[in-house]
DNA sequence: AGGCACACTAAGCGGCCGCTCACCTTCGGC
DNA sequence: GCCGAAGGTGAGCGGCCGCTTAGTGTGCCT
């Protein structure tokens, strides 16, 4: 297994963009404590012990216990971004690119339920100038979302009266399944995102 | 001002249940310390500081600082149930008490950002026994709406396949509020819980 | 074989953490 | 005027925190 790294979760996540194996080992580490305990409640001893390394290995690749946070936020980020920008760029009407990307967009969020925790909502952990970074990357995010829904409302398939504000709930909705989420719970990813595209193609009057 | 707290924030914050002042104002100062930072990063030396008494006064009050979180969780949820059973029980049929329900849900995650965010954010911290007390008030929470779009469905007022999934996304959708809410925003909480109103009306297919 | 860059560890430093304790004030009841 | 209860403080304890440093093992280049 060289490109994906089972995890205590059984998700499969791919890392593979952090080199060395160690940094990896270390950055899954971190993703899995941030999720279950917090930035501020998991010690770099904590992040080393799971990675099978003293705790003075982590400072051989990484220079703070925030640099690691900022790295996961920023690849999760990236990978949030890629997601919705495909969909938004797909076949089809924009019906059937909201769904998309609703769909897509809810199944990363339960299914790497880990990640997208440590990513959406340990976003105050970190310092100025790499929560400004990352706002940036948000604030791209809400566009492409919103583009959709603007080009739905102007080829009248969409009856939206607030695209802003429903741009936001949508947006809302998909990142809030990252909270509750249970991958022992009776859905599925695939069931959630099915169910949240039709209840998002409701919510901008789109034609069933 | 004795039955209220104008607090750092702009809100208006009834605590009166909790007594005495000394109490309250380390209450108070706890819960806006938690939204702001987390309950791990905050410290019983910050707390104090913000309610103007030494570190040791905490501990006449509260035994541990996770007892400060658990009252706070524990009043916050009585609050929430509170208004939704309010709602439940009103005049109208299922489509006006599932948009005053959910109008005043939110109103309450937007105008009470501050408490909000603890409630629903920090469940984590808190020791096993807490953490089921206040599950137990979440299935009651959960209930309460299930219960008027159960209703709905049965009398045909809305249409939904999925009445589990849907709670939980209406639900989801509102308590998200308090992630993203912005006192300095836009919007007003009367203006968001009416566009959640709307938004929930359609996510349930009830007619307009 | 020698040298050296690299990855890693054991030990520990300074500092802040949650919490405690000995002591001090204020105040109502008799 | 005395007393005990209640509410407060300053100092500090034991412990864990993020992070550093000195030293060790390993493997590649010459």
């Amino acid at each position: 297994m060289s490109a994906a790294e089972e995890t205590a979760g059984g998700e499969i996540e791919p890392w593979d963009e952090v080199t060395p194996d160690a940094a990896r080992r270390l950055l899954v580490a971190a993703v899995e404590a941030f999720a279950e305990r917090g930035y501020h409640a998991t010690t770099t001893r904590d992040i080393a012990g799971r990675a099978g390394m003293s705790p003075a290995a982590l400072y051989i690749h990484y220079k703070t216990k925030e640099e690691l946070l900022h790295r996961i936020s920023r690849i999760g980020h990236d990978r949030a971004l890629d997601i919705l920008r495909t969909a938004a760029a797909g076949e089809g009407d924009a019906t059937r690119r909201l769904a998309d990307a609703v769909s897509s967009f809810v199944r990363w969020h339960a299914g790497r339920r880990t990640t997208a925790r440590v990513v959406q909502y340990e976003l105050d952990a970190l310092g100025p100038e790499a929560r400004a970074e990352i706002l940036d990357l948000r604030r791209q995010v809400d566009a492409e979302v919103r583009g959709i829904i603007e080009e739905g409302a102007a080829t009248g398939e969409f009856d939206v009266p607030d695209v802003h504000g429903t741009t936001l709930a949508v947006l809302s909705l998909c990142i809030d399944v990252a909270r509750w989420f249970n991958v022992d719970g009776p859905r599925t990813p695939e069931e959630v995102g099915a169910l949240y595209a039709d209840l998002v193609l409701r919510m901008v009057g789109a034609a069933k």
